[in-house]
DNA sequence: CGCGATCTTGAACACGGTCAACTGACGTGG
DNA sequence: CCACGTCAGTTGACCGTGTTCAAGATCGCG
């Protein structure tokens, strides 16, 4: 009924946690390490960490959802990517020691913050927390770049159709269906994300549906004809 | 006048290199490391990794330039960044353990190749080098979301703009004038990298000569107004 | 000099943006 | 209970940026 139990309901379990590493790796703990680490409760548009601001630890997301975004000179912003639970946030903070994005939450959601003094002590005793944490930036890195990529060479209607099924293949991964899903975000946050107006998104996923390849009521989502989305032709409307 | 001479006469100093570290921070060599990497030569179009293979090294260009590429679903393919001496490629194999670009010389070139198990050893023997790695793995994170970002909300003037300012930064970083430099690549990269058409390359660069922002004959550069390209306005053709 | 590749320029078109009106869901208050 | 507000999403008509297609220009090189 209140804001906790709807939060442990959706709370993914630590074992899929892409920083777990960084929370139980430690049974031997090293000299004096903070043993546990602090949980953030978010509601919807608060913000985990500004653009700009010191990193002082890395994020991973327990229950609810975020955003990352990064503001584009010209004061245009841009979603870079979304976090559901299990992702981890504030990694590219490890190379200017300042936060290049900020991650605001999309809805009431619970975050596990791992120090950065923590972070480094345990990557500095444990190699497999520092190749974890190498893999884990990698893996960010060619995610980015595949979404530059598609940014760069993708029209409308696949950039729509790919990332629904991005969104798809994210929660089969989680255990959920693939088929049948809910949004976490609004389609102004789905258009900055994919470099779009709300109204051409609007307007491909009507085409979808008319199509019979998916259908999008507000933020539900069920997935007809994956193989027709996956090969959405250049020209859709 | 023979290739190692010309390729000498262009190389960076090591000073410089982003993979410096594991290079020479090995005074006390751990056990059996192979002493010395391999240099590796290549001439204009050949490949040092292939998207997709397994990733058996890291690499750091000495002289010469390479460009990073993804091939996004439809076959088209997108320059993800342009290599200059000193930096890192081959870094976001980490995660998968596979390359998920590839990297094509565009001219001759020589380039420092460092084998996964030394790079592995070196971050678990030196706390310093493996948080050197996460370092560079961040900052190529956070350019790849900013170019990301770049793609999604910036106009076609405003990309070449800021990108004929990225490369003028790149160049003053490396002790050259930042105000009159030559191109390592041809429009088609340039395009293939800005998600925009050779045609509107050639276009936008006439626009800039036009105004007086800048000369670009060819491959050759001249910056005559950084503000005026810094603020290219949405609207300039 | 002539051939080919690279780059530039021009004209017409189309994808996606802009502006605006409309719909429907939800919440508040009369 | 329904009028009224707001807000998210949808749909339509028009327009502009950047693409497409096509023709020249320029340069390197045999």
């Amino acid at each position: 009924m209140d804001v906790p139990v709807s939060l442990a309901a959706r709370q993914i379990a630590c074992s899929g946690c892409a920083l777990q590493p960084l929370c139980d790796a430690t049974d031997p703990v090293p000299r004096g390490l903070p043993a546990v680490d602090a949980r953030r409760r978010l509601t919807r548009g608060e913000v985990l960490f500004e653009e700009g601001s010191p990193q002082v630890a890395v994020y991973a997301v327990r229950a609810g959802f975020l955003k990352s975004c990064a503001s584009a000179p010209g004061g245009a912003l841009h979603v870079l990517r979304f976090l559901l639970p299990g992702d981890a946030a504030g990694l590219e903070g490890f190379g200017a020691r300042r936060h290049a994005s900020r991650a605001v939450a999309l809805d009431d959601c619970e975050v596990c913050e791992i120090s950065l003094r923590r972070a480094q002590v345990l990557c500095d005793s444990f190699d497999g927390v520092a190749a974890h944490m190498r893999a884990l930036l990698a893996g960010q890195l060619a995610q980015a770049q595949a979404h530059g990529a598609a940014l760069a060479t993708l029209t409308a209607s696949q950039r729509v159709a790919a990332f629904l099924m991005e969104m798809s293949a994210r929660w089969g991964e989680r255990g959920y269906s693939a088929h049948a899903f809910r949004l976490p975000m609004d389609r102004r946050e789905m258009a900055d994300h994919l470099g779009l107006t709300i109204e051409t998104v609007s307007r491909i996923l009507s085409d979808f549906r008319d199509r019979g390849w998916a259908i999008i009521s507000g933020r539900a989502v069920a997935i007809l004809d994956p193989a027709a989305l996956r090969h959405c032709p250049p020209l859709a409307s």
